[in-house]
DNA sequence: TTGTATGCGTTATCAT
DNA sequence: ATGATAACGCATACAA
């Protein structure tokens, strides 16, 4: 009942101009309307500090310049960086950003599409959990223009904007290859794994599993073997989580196997890092016994020691593209796919065997 | 114009149980109807999915559900903990999260104050750069239910969710003292610096900058040295911002001074990490020659080598209790003011002096 | 060119 | 207990 906020409305500037709201609202939409009329109703908005009330511009079924962001972890820094560059380019369209973390868990991830479907967004940008099964099922947008970012393939004929994971994973392991080290490893990461480390990796391969950025990197990294000749041994792979004891405890598992390593992928800083202690403890340095390369945008590959050779990413470009493309969608027109160019940038974390 | 969505709303409910849109409304809304009506409604509902239709509520004066969150950049780790609690405890009150990065400038600051102020929110929280000059007016949030986090004494009667950051500073520089340690530098930390670090670090303590986290840390640094009849002097102190270069630049500036150093408070982990490099450059040993103690709650901290010793902020804690604070002064309640408490968490980056 | 009137989905105030 | 209806702020079809 109670007024929550006493804001001004073109109800006032009528009053105030002696115009009725239809010119007030013709005047703020552009429309024509007479020179003397326009001065008026200047005046009285010069003084009066109007703003439009987005809830009935939503009514009219007009644009509310709200968009949703739903991504698994906003603490972790792949998702904090797109998340940066999705409010950037949204406040560059005069945009708001209506944002879940969903704590990488599918049945959060449900709530946050039906409370967003529900809610007065002009469009949704959806970073999945990276698990290709059981998704929400695509009418659960409700009419809602939908980008997916960070993944591939997830929706058929929505617009992806993401990585060249492929290319990344190919990148790493050719240049470590041409370190001379043949022995390399690779640490996947998944909010929820889709098997566990004991299983197979070659789950990995499975053709239904193309979401995942983990599986183009591997299939680059396989790529790359296959071009040089060296067989692939899923004994070098480990399949883990995002976080620092993840790292660590796949570094364990990997020194456990007794498999010769002399170079590693690991998906992000955070995870080589875990991985590097572990390495560490056991004497293994790095550069030498073992080079490593992450996957990253962030300063944090700079706190490793030695700094971390990485498969750079533009993960903030990838924010502002996927609001981009959404927000061609949402003025009507055909989107495709986006996908970003990667590159590597050198660190110590890599050297050359001798 | 053309229909966004064809969502059903109570109006359809109606038609289906051949009721009336005001009976739907009550009984939706918990009022007591008869048995029979409420069952012909709840067979509608069954095979309808009625959403609440969010605008609709906020033209009525009710809540929408909405909550917004300005802080100063998304992507750095102490402000996306906050958010991560902040959403979880959104979520558990079935609430969204409205947000906006404004990427440390005042401008973007004022651009988002004023966005949301026209938004359709229930309440706002807000992290402001940390420059207590210039900040927006406490008219501009319009009546909006507001909370400060992360800072204290920003605005005189509104509720503030901050770390408790005299202790914090204390403790690290008593545990510093302890180890032997009596030249302790001082990298204090801000995203719009008040002043140069060619200015004396005096600045610090003007009374009107009471709102800077790092103030308080350094007033509880000033207490700890006092109480062991240690001089404070200024030539340790050096003014910087938040990221790994700035760590770098401020600690070739204290080596620059050439005045003694033996152990060292940075603000956060990054920061810390670009002092570390150069200090290694230069010959001097973490934690033998320099021992460090860096405020932080993100894993980034166990990325140094050696492991930072951390005053542990509560950073996701932090977000919940300003969210919950929120709902409490949405629902009319008085709130004040809640400081969380720090405790020391040791890592390898602290030692005694042999 | 301008004003009047209607409707968007919902709640609240009336009658009934 | 229920139904008709006004109102919230705005855009617009229509009348003037």
């Amino acid at each position: 009942m109670k007024k929550r906020t006493l804001r001004v409305t073109i109800k006032d500037i009528a009053a105030a101009s002696g115009l009725s709201i239809a010119s007030i609202s013709r005047f703020l939409n552009g429309l024509p309307v007479r020179a003397d009329t326009a001065a008026r109703i200047e005046a009285a908005l010069a003084h009066l500090d109007y703003s439009p009330n987005a809830a009935a511009l939503y009514m009219k079924g007009r644009a509310t310049g709200i968009v949703g962001l739903i991504l698994p972890e906003i603490s972790h820094p792949f998702f904090s960086l797109i998340a940066e560059g999705a409010i950037e380019e949204a406040r560059k369209n005069d945009q708001l950003l209506l944002l879940s973390s969903t704590e990488g868990s599918r049945e959060n991830e449900r709530i946050a599409v039906d409370q967003f479907a529900r809610s007065m967004l002009d469009g949704l940008v959806y970073i999945p959990v990276s698990n290709p099964a059981d998704l929400p099922a695509l009418e659960s947008f409700k009419d809602l223009p939908l980008v997916v970012a960070g993944r591939v393939g997830v929706f058929p004929g929505v617009p992806h904007v993401y990585s060249d994971g492929d290319k990344g994973g190919y990148l790493a392991a050719k240049y470590l290859i041409g370190l001379g080290r043949r022995n390399i490893g690779f640490f996947g990461s998944f909010w929820e794994a889709p098997c566990t480390t004991s299983e197979l990796p070659e789950a990995l391969l499975t053709p239904n599993s193309g979401s995942y950025s983990t599986i183009h990197r591997f299939k680059g990294y396989l790529r790359a073997l296959r071009e040089e000749g060296i067989p692939y041994d899923p004994a070098r792979v480990v399949i883990c989580g995002y976080g620092y004891t993840n790292g660590a405890e796949a570094a364990r598992e990997l020194l456990g196997r007794a498999v010769p390593v002399d170079g590693l992928l690991a998906m992000t800083s955070i995870v080589a890092g875990g991985g590097m202690e572990v390495f560490r403890g056991q004497g293994r340095s790095v550069p030498e016994d073992i080079s490593i390369i992450v996957f990253d945008d962030s300063e944090i590959m700079n706190m490793a020691v030695p700094r971390l050779t990485s498969v750079q990413l533009h993960l903030r470009r990838m924010g502002v593209e996927a609001v981009r493309s959404l927000n061609r969608l949402i003025a009507g027109e055909e989107v495709g796919d986006t996908m970003l160019d990667v590159s590597l940038k050198l660190g110590g974390s890599t050297r050359s065997r001798t």
